[in-house]
This record gives C-alpha cells, sequence and structure tokens, in this order.
DNA sequence: TATGAACCCTGTAGTCGCTACAGGGTCAAG
DNA sequence: CTTGACCCTGTAGCGACTACAGGGTTCATA
C-alpha cells in the first residue's frame, strides 16, 4: 500500500502521515524497488487510533502513551483511564474558560449601540483593564 | 519607564513585550542613554489593551484592525462590531466542538470498568474509527 | 574600589502539530 | 517520448510566545 493509499484510506494528508513517520509515532514502513514507501494493514489501524484520537484532542505524548498502553495487554487498565480522564478535565476547563469569554464578548457586543469609534463600547471595554465587562 | 517597570505594570511577561515590539504590535519606545527601552504612559494603555484583548482570545491581526480603529474616532463602529461578532462566533464553534468532545470522552470513560488492557473500552473506543462513541 | 545581584540588551532557536514548498525521481497511458 | 500523477528528501513557515546564550549596565554593599 502506497502512501497515498493509505491517505485515502484513513483521511490523512500525506505530509501528515510523513510526519507522523519522523516523529516516530507511525513506524517506518517497508520500502518498494522504487524507495516508495509501502504500508502494511497494521498500519491502517494504527494511523486510524491516532488520527480518532487526535480528533478527540489527545496530545501525540498522551497518543504515544495510549498506543504504548495498548501493547501490554495484561497490565492495568487504570493509566489509560487516567489520561483519558485528565484529558476530559483539560476539557472541561477550557468549556468553562471559552464560556466566560463569550459572557464577555457577549456583554461588549449588546453594549454597542453604533455610531463613532470616539463613543465605542467595545474598544472602552477592551481597553478598560480594571474593570472587565464580565464583572460588572 | 524601564521594561521591567512596564511588565509589572501590565502583568506581561518581558520577552513577550519585546515580542510586541518585534512585531511592530507595540511601538518603539524612545531609549535611555545605556540603551535600555523606555517606555511612555502610552505604552501601558496600548498594552493593557493588547493584553486584554488577547485575554479574550482575539488574534494579533485582529487586535493590530482594532488599535487601528480605535485611532480613528470619526470613523463608524461597524468594523468594530463586525471583529467582535465574528470572535465571539468563533468562540461559539469551539464551544459547540468540545462540547461534542466532552460527551465521546465522558461516553468512553463511563465505559471503561477497569480490568486489563485487553478489554480496555477506552482503547477499543478510539481504534475503531468507524463507530465512534459519540455516534454510538 | 571591587564585587555581586539584578536588571537590561541582541539574536536565535525551541514549542506544537502540522502544512507547504523546492527540486528532484518513478511510472503508466497515449 | 512526453505528459501528468504520483512519490522522494529536506527545509522553512505558521501563531504566539518562551527560553536561552552571551554580553552590557546599574546600584548597593564590603
Amino acid at each position: 500500500m502506497k502512501i497515498g493509499e493509505l491517505s485515502q484510506a484513513t483521511g490523512t494528508n500525506v505530509e501528515t502521515i510523513r510526519y507522523y513517520e519522523r516523529i516516530a509515532l507511525l513506524p517506518k514502513p517497508g520500502r518498494t524497488g522504487s524507495n516508495y514507501r509501502d504500508y502494511a494493514p497494521g498500519h491502517v489501524e494504527r494511523l486510524n487510533f491516532i488520527r480518532h484520537a487526535r480528533g478527540l484532542g489527545f496530545d501525540i505524548a498522551d497518543i504515544r502513551s495510549l498506543l504504548d498502553l495498548g501493547g501490554d495487554p495484561e497490565r492495568d487498565c487504570g493509566e489509560v483511564d487516567r489520561i483519558a480522564g485528565g484529558h476530559l478535565a483539560a476539557v472541561e476547563r477550557k468549556i468553562a474558560q471559552l464560556e466566560l469569554l463569550r459572557k464577555e464578548l457577549r456583554h461588549m457586543l449588546a453594549r454597542c449601540e453604533g455610531g463613532q469609534i470616539a463613543d465605542c463600547r467595545i474598544l472602552e471595554a477592551l481597553g478598560d483593564r480594571a474593570r472587565p465587562a464580565a464583572a460588572g
């Protein structure tokens, strides 16, 4: 299987696949006589795992750990749970933070009554660090 | 005012201040005889604006536009409104996306019953691209 | 006067996860 | 025999910083 086919099969950019190889996230495949990468079904599986985890926002260090753990079937599931739980917590923190931003942005926008820059409540709110809109 | 004082006054890393100068977001200050940067009150105000806007997640291109607009007091407020509104929409999209991730992660974690890696539902869910947990 | 700490300077490289070239080689079809 | 689609390596770019290395300055203290 050539890199273009792996790309098609997994919906992954060719450059991204080569990048994953470079950082040793995806093992080096064999090569054809003309030096083309030659992938096996295991590569498809692993790359699907990686792309799904990336889609869920896991960073590459976490994915590396998850893949390592997956290669050790007798080991306890706790570490996997810890990584996924840690990531969920991070996502929840991020959501909470963005909800605060949303509130402040909505507040700012609600105060805008059009008119001239000189009277712009949005610029005023941005400049006024001592009294951010979310607190008022 | 030296860079360390500006840093204190605005809660901004010294390296970040120099970075803002390099990308011409913060105007070059005067220099003392010993070549130290010498900031004026206007710099404090501008940097406060920048930091507040960055805290709200505006990117530097947007902040540049907002600062430019602020320098033109007779101009209509519409462009400012458009930038802030666009950013609010982006924040809302991001929240929606993270809420989906949260759902899928919670689902994955809920299925974990401990035990061995070989039976790990989390790794199974991650590997199973055809049927992501959020859809089931 | 010497010394040491705390500050300041420039310039460059690293972070993360890709993405986008430049400059070439390979292969199948017409 | 040429065209075009694919493949290769290597390097540089993105955004928004952050972290040095390797030096200069200032000020208080001994």
